[in-house]
DNA sequence: GCGGATTGTCGAAGCGTTTCGACTAACCGG
DNA sequence: CCGGTTAGTCGAAACGCTTCGACAATCCGC
């Protein structure tokens, strides 16, 4: 491996100026610097990633820190995922995945104090979330994909699920609905004050009463056979019920399994709207699902490019941005029956 | 921040013996070791990863490569990232996600001679892979999810296709059927020598011939759509079809779709089994699937540590090794129609 | 009780960059 | 033509660790 010493030597000039070339900290005439380039091409010359990040105290690393409890991740995870990395290597960056839980943080802490990252985007944010603080006495800066209840010193991207939810609402309202079931993420989630359940939750409530009509919320685990259950206890507690909204991905299959298996149709019967879901998934139901689509990749890419501009930036103040589910119409949701 | 120096002075010996201390590199006495201890505990000490990689040249970070060219990850996929990121965490390495196409040899050629990595795992091999031989060149220890053609000098992990399909079709034609087609990847998949697709399509005719079956297999991109369109297909070269075997996640959801809107029975009519497929998603259809199971965290788990082994190892020889699918009867096969 | 191994510690030399201060030479306005 | 910028370059000092060689002290078999 060649260093900057055999550039500097070959294209007889010092470190420091290869150095500068490099980095454009100080101005190098146009005849040094094609001395240096044209050896470094010779040389085929890479900078140590170790050695500048060492030097420069910047990694060019940045962590996406996900919690790793639960039963792996879902489609819309992945794509924040997905879009992270590729902003990340876009900019230059590197992407370290970092499976710390909300309940590790003393591993959050040793983490944060290696010096390896630059900063962090937080994925799957509690309401009150104690990595948050963690990270911030370490100095590290980051951004948290979601929203803890307190932002004010906090750069965010997160779904607008107050805008979602009253879409989802008003589609079915439109159509004529009145009896609206909503399944929610499972219980737990609720309780320990995950974003999209709480705030979903609220949403509902809230756009329901705006419209006059009753809320009715039942939380399933994130499988289908929690949907199920979640179905008979919906028609238990509404047996007149022509709607549902339901956020939980895996949820919304066992859904449709039980309705069918109950002889009743979609959308003859009952209506159903899946939320912050993708285009893929929506197409593996039968009939496809009207969905509020998510956001996806676009919200792991805008995280990072915040992220990244307010590590090299002057930028005092913070970004924070909603973005809504596309409300995509197909084939699931219709008026309500006879 | 503290640095090594600092935890010297408090602790009354020299920078060398907090180093060895904290590698273990050379015996330090007991006393000794407490000191330090106490010191570093005082001041919260925690080792400057890159001061650390550049002395040491080991960065303690592992790359994890999949091309992000396609869209986005299957579930099977996501398994394999989780799988490896929470091996790499667990063994005290960082791991990053890079997503470097099978065609970007320059960036990746760029990436490995950074000194960043200490190995890589790669995703979505394709039989003649040039990401290999770049890594190669560069000195990086790698293990491949998958395998190339020529696994001679090559440590990998893959899943055991030839026994896989073997299960699979073992068990519908132990059922009683005779006419069986298979849904495998896409042509251009299979065309690029994506090796699931290949091998799968190999062992399905090889399987078939064995049981003195005609192979009948079509081609499908990874959508709800081409599912549809490759039932139509097999119906049309195969009128008299009663069991299907489909790679193809995605697909599936459509096949079941089109069987259901041409008045076709599941498993009545007709048999479908879902290779590689994770059981979250099996249980989404309906019936749920009769599904070759994917060991997919496993396997990402299992790569991450053959690196690492591979990394601090003597080890000359390679970690080979290939993981069966269980077969797990569920709703969507049983014998053939009336 | 002797030679050789082992244990425990230290100081110093890297590892490959960035960055700071200093210096020279050219440039510019008055 | 003089003082003050600016452009262009250099040498050396970090950055915070690991590792090598050296050395003293202790141990052990015989």
């Amino acid at each position: 491996m060649a260093t900057m010493h055999d550039v500097a030597r070959l294209a007889q000039v010092s470190v420091s100026t290869v150095s500068y070339v490099l980095t454009g900290t100080r101005p190098i005439s146009q005849a040094t610097r094609d001395k240096v380039h044209a050896a470094m091409a010779e040389l085929d010359y890479q900078p140590n990633a170790m050695a500048r990040g060492l030097a420069s105290r910047r990694s060019r690393i940045v962590g996406l820190l996900m919690p790793m409890d639960e039963r792996g991740l879902g489609a819309t995870e992945t794509a924040f995922v997905t879009g992270a990395a590729a902003a990340a290597s876009t900019a230059g960056y590197h992407l370290v995945l970092a499976p710390v839980g909300t309940t590790d943080l003393d591993d959050l802490r040793r983490l944060a104090s290696q010096r390896m990252l630059d900063g962090a985007v937080l994925m799957e944010v509690q309401v009150e979330d104690g990595r948050v603080a963690v990270l911030q006495e370490a100095g590290v800066p980051l951004v948290l994909i979601g929203r803890t209840s307190d932002t004010a010193a906090l750069s965010y991207v997160d779904i607008d699920f107050d805008q979602t939810v009253r879409e989802a609402v008003d589609h079915l309202v439109g159509l004529g609905h009145t009896r609206i079931a909503y399944v929610n993420h499972s219980e737990a989630a609720i309780a320990a004050g995950y974003g999209p359940a709480v705030r979903t939750r609220d949403a509902f409530v809230a756009r329901m009463a705006a419209h006059g009509l009753e809320p009715l919320m039942i939380a399933a685990e994130d499988s289908a056979a929690a949907g199920r259950e979640a179905l008979d206890a919906a028609l238990a507690q509404a047996p007149d019920l022509t709607a549902l909204l339901a956020m939980n991905e895996n949820a919304v299959f066992g859904i449709l399994g039980e309705l069918a298996a109950r002889g009743r149709t979609v959308p003859g019967d009952v209506s159903v709207v899946s939320m912050v879901t993708s285009p893929q998934v929506a197409e593996l139901a039968h009939p496809a699902l009207t969905a509020m689509t998510s956001p996806g990749s676009a919200l792991g890419r805008i995280a990072v490019e915040a992220l990244l501009r307010q590590l090299d930036g002057v930028t005092g103040d913070h970004h924070q941005q909603l973005l809504p589910c596309a409300l995509e119409i197909r084939g699931s949701t219709g008026p309500p029956g006879r």
